[in-house]
DNA sequence: TGACAAAGCGGAGCGTTGTTCCGGATATTA
DNA sequence: TAATATCCGGAACAACGCTCCGCTTTGTCA
């Protein structure tokens, strides 16, 4: 039953076992992650869904594919909070404030995932450039707001604030001498207009 | 030739040819670490040393180990720093300024150190280790001196703001797009008592 | 229904890296 | 010089990323 494509072009719709492998792919990858974090062994991932690795390949060509499908949702959650905040809050200083704690929560309860976002090595680029790509935008749109309300000073860039704050967020997430939260809060504290100008 | 170790146990110095193997390997690995990180294979400073990889692995254990040595002299210089800046300012809070600046000057200019300082895996435990023995009562002493006279408020911790540091020099090192001094910079301003309270 | 081609699958296999092991070479000392 | 404690080199093993290829499953069409 081929359909249509937005292209235009004929396309045949997947087969119905590799749907379903897929889906069992992100279940499990979504699991091994959470043990493990997301450097974990394709191997095992593979194990975990009673896969070969070839079929994680296939539907998951580098680990940052996969990385995205698992956590696709909550970086949608994540990007629609941004107009709501600046909406429901009387504030944009306070809209942003509460949309970095979204994004913290999100980067803290994955292990690993900051880490991933900024390494070194390009293995995760394409992660680097989803996330760019869907939440620099939402950064942007709140801090143009509270700069427009006079609440912070103008001159930080989208990119730098995001990257900040992810990094930040790096390193092991146990260590309770150490709670990105609090330097965020000094960061954003320095971000502001001096209370008399 | 025995000697006596600070101990009180007698101890052989090490053969010759160990001392210069370690040495040959250290420049070596200085080498290589400026040409593809800290975590370039050990294979591949064995061979830049012209020796085996067991030489190495006996003289540093670990690759923290490695690292460690190989900046020995400027981790020094860094920690020596600091209570000089602090004679030479007329002002703590420009003392913390200029060391946090050489700080940053020398995790930069290391690609990927900061990487390995913050690693989720503990393969550079032994790294953080030293560098927070080293260099963190150097920071707690111009954090204390600034907060004594006055030019920041008090209560954040050496540890913390010596983690953020370095987090946030984390990642590629040739993206233009960020600078990790400015948000360093906008950290201290964040850390700066309100000018009029 | 019953072929048959296309699509998909699994795991063996290759290359890379970390780490260890051991037979042989070498420096030191008597 | 000869003995021996020390040190060395690279082979060897394990873990992992990624690819390749023979086999299986699925959808389709007579």
């Amino acid at each position: 039953m081929p359909t249509e494509s937005p292209t235009g072009k004929a396309v045949r719709s997947k087969r119905a076992d590799a749907q379903r492998n897929q889906q069992t792919v992100l279940t499990a990858a979504a699991e091994v992650f959470v043990a493990s974090g997301v450097d974990a062994p394709i191997r095992q991932i593979a194990a975990r869904a009673g896969v070969g690795m070839a079929t994680i390949y296939r539907h998951f060509p580098t680990r940052a594919d996969l990385v995205t499908a698992v956590y696709h949702h909550q970086i949608e959650a994540c990007a629609e909070a941004g107009p709501n905040l600046l909406d429901s809050s009387d504030s944009p200083f306070d809209a942003l404030r509460q949309w970095i704690d979204l994004f913290v929560d999100f980067l803290v309860t994955k292990h690993g995932l900051a880490d991933a976002l900024q390494s070194d090595s390009d293995r995760f680029a394409a992660l680097h450039t989803y996330f760019i790509d869907r939440l620099l935008p939402v950064s942007a749109q709140l801090l143009d707001a509270a700069v427009e309300a006079g609440e912070i000073r103008p001159g930080i860039q989208p990119y730098e604030l995001m990257r900040g704050i992810g990094n930040l967020c790096v390193g092991r997430d146990d260590d309770p001498r150490y709670d990105p939260r609090r330097l965020i809060g000094l960061l954003l504290q320095g971000l502001r207009q001096p209370q008399s100008p």
